[in-house]
DNA sequence: CTGTATCCAATTCGATACTG
DNA sequence: CAGTATCGAATTGGATACAG
């Protein structure tokens, strides 16, 4: 198990460098939609429109844009029924479920200490 | 251990709604230089030269003003050492690193899966 | 060495309106 | 229902210069 930030470098020449696959990835992940979209989407299935509503003040175009960047790496699966009204599914892929894994503990950790963080002096 | 999503917003009410503490420090620690300050500094101590040249890429600017919010949130200590020319030494506190032990394993991941996940069509 | 201040460019983002 | 298109506002961010 990886425990140090020097261990994580030195498994890869020059991997936290501008421009990286890393760093991308991490922006895509770690950004104010994406970490939330991912969450409620860790519970399971969701359709547009539940995902809109879950994800307190996401405006459609974040939504859209944000799940097509997730579904592009490889994180979360589209599904459209051929159906009228059009009905569209999204989940996570088993590589989505695994990158949750390690990132709904730390959102866990956030949610139990954040009110004692924010507004100090 | 928590697992699912579903267990964290139950454990307080409308925890991630937009303003909430959780949202707020979740963007400040999962933003595009939070990530990389506190991931630089969880192998010890740096100056502030050192941060800068370690967190690729980051102007003068935002590594201040990450420093700042970081400091502010009672994730990172700062210390300035009285001598001339200045001194200034940054440090995780207890509560930053018991944040990093959640979050390295997710940065490990990405290190790890990122050059599979860029780029596909 | 460790920052702060200022200006300006680039990007993100939200509201609204519209389509299949 | 599930998006796309467009626009303008707001925010972010970098370069530069400078100060303690």
């Amino acid at each position: 198990m990886v425990v140090s930030f020097a261990q994580i470098r030195a498994s890869q020449d020059r991997i936290f460098d501008e421009g990286c696959g890393t760093r991308v990835v991490l922006d895509h992940i770690m950004s104010k939609w994406g970490v939330l979209v991912l969450s409620a989407l860790s519970d399971g299935t969701l359709r547009w429109g539940e995902l809109r509503r879950q994800v307190d003040g996401i405006s459609e175009k974040m939504l859209a844009s944000t799940l097509r960047t997730l579904a592009s790496d490889g994180l979360v699966h589209r599904e459209s029924l051929p159906s009228v009204p059009p009905h569209v599914e999204y989940s996570l892929t088993p590589l989505g479920r695994d990158l949750m894994e390690r990132m709904l503990p730390l959102v866990a950790w956030v949610a139990d200490h954040a009110d004692a963080m924010v507004g100090r002096p």
